[in-house]
DNA sequence: ACAAAAGTGTTTAGATTACACCCATGA
DNA sequence: TCATGGGTGTAATCTAAACACTTTTGT
């Protein structure tokens, strides 16, 4: 090793994951019971301690396909809490991701066999350490996200009526939107693409579906909506 | 330690500060010349190690004292960087702060004696490895938190005039803003308090400073402002 | 016929923008 | 008196928000 570096403290590093979902017209999270102790069986965020030759993102995106079969899932960082006596008896950074996932995508025997259960945003259990905010910081951050984007989009289907986004909507910011309103203003940034396809299952008048225009790039898809 | 912690890995864990300062109308950056091998003496942000027992705030906050003399300075998160390979030969997960600073304040024999030098914003000469992103990422956070809040008034001295808050805010967002509009706005907020006293050194007529009314809580502060 | 969502249109209130204009004063 | 910033006012434009109304169709 470098001169320099030596004689620094190393530390332990973990990731933790809120993990979104979205059923039921309810944001979702992801928790497990904490398989080991401290506090064993209690509620939990997924985590999982970073790796000699990964990143943060890369454990990260390891965790999440360890505990529900997915790759490629939507993964941005919130924050890095590091106070050291975060957890208690031991010191371990943990850097946190938010995740946002298609529930009925998940491997089933998978999520059930590690006993996670999906919360209901508005009903959590009782979290351990700072999980509890952890969860408040990346719900702030899809907030935001989802104001000025169609973030919130990868909890949806790859095909959504514009009834199944508003309600999508809804839940991510606890309100009602005006329909009308939130219709106009969807279609006005012109990031959807309207299919010739409709859904009866939700309206006796049948509504299209509409899918996210894949011909724009990131930075187009990035328009000021403020809600 | 508890039985499940052993056999991870454990990582060298730094910050790095983003400095801002502002001076002669310009937003500026406080860089130094690395002072060990690999790339010594390349334009660097200012960082350090996380030592055992701080947290990775505090550590940021102990590297700024070191080098500009200043307690209690605005501090705020930017980003965990943790790609295995972000320097060379050896394995450093940085967590990245900005911070404001009133560079008259500034401990002038300390800062030098560090070989640091203030750059402009827009003439930043080259920095190491992933600096030149983390300097990105640190300014677009800055914007966004003065779009919704007053955040970049603690660039500023106690006591700024409404051209010198314009300045300011022009500095930051790299654009120009009506001085009647930007007046209007800025008051509408109802966040600054007009004092006594004017300042007549850039016009004629003579300006009224302004202090941040001190009697509004943080949360009062952030009230939206878009620019 | 009715309920419920789809979809469109209208009206109002506020905010944003551009820009005109007077004031004060040192050079 | 002229240039410059201080400070105020106004009209045009854009956006958000509230809500009325028509369409469609299974029950």
């Amino acid at each position: 090793m470098v001169e320099f570096y030596k004689g620094h403290p190393k530390h332990l590093l973990a990731v933790d994951c809120v993990i979104f979902g979205y059923q039921e017209e309810e944001l979702k999270l992801l928790l497990y019971p904490r398989g080991f102790e401290p506090v064993k069986g209690k509620w939990s965020l997924m985590g999982g301690f970073v790796q000699e030759p990964e990143s943060c993102e890369e454990a990260a995106a390891r965790v999440l396909a360890e505990c529900t079969g997915l790759e490629n899932i939507y993964l941005e960082q919130v924050s890095a809490f590091s106070d050291p006596a975060r957890e208690p008896q031991v010191r371990v950074v943990s850097v946190v991701y938010y995740s946002l996932i298609r529930i009925h995508e998940q491997d089933q025997a998978l999520v059930s066999s590690h006993g996670a259960m999906w919360w209901p945003l508005t009903r959590l259990p009782e979290v351990i350490f700072d999980h509890g905010e952890m969860i408040r910081k990346a719900l702030l951050r899809l907030q935001q996200k989802a104001g000025y984007s169609l973030a919130g989009i990868e909890l949806l289907p790859e095909k959504f009526t514009l009834l199944q986004l508003r309600k999508l909507y809804e839940a991510i910011y606890q309100r009602n939107f005006d329909a009308g309103n939130f219709r106009k203003k969807i279609l006005s940034l012109e990031l959807l693409r309207k299919t010739n396809e409709k859904n009866f299952s939700e309206s006796r008048k049948g509504a299209y579906y509409y899918t996210v225009d894949s011909s724009l790039t990131d930075v187009e898809t990035e328009r000021i909506v403020k809600f």
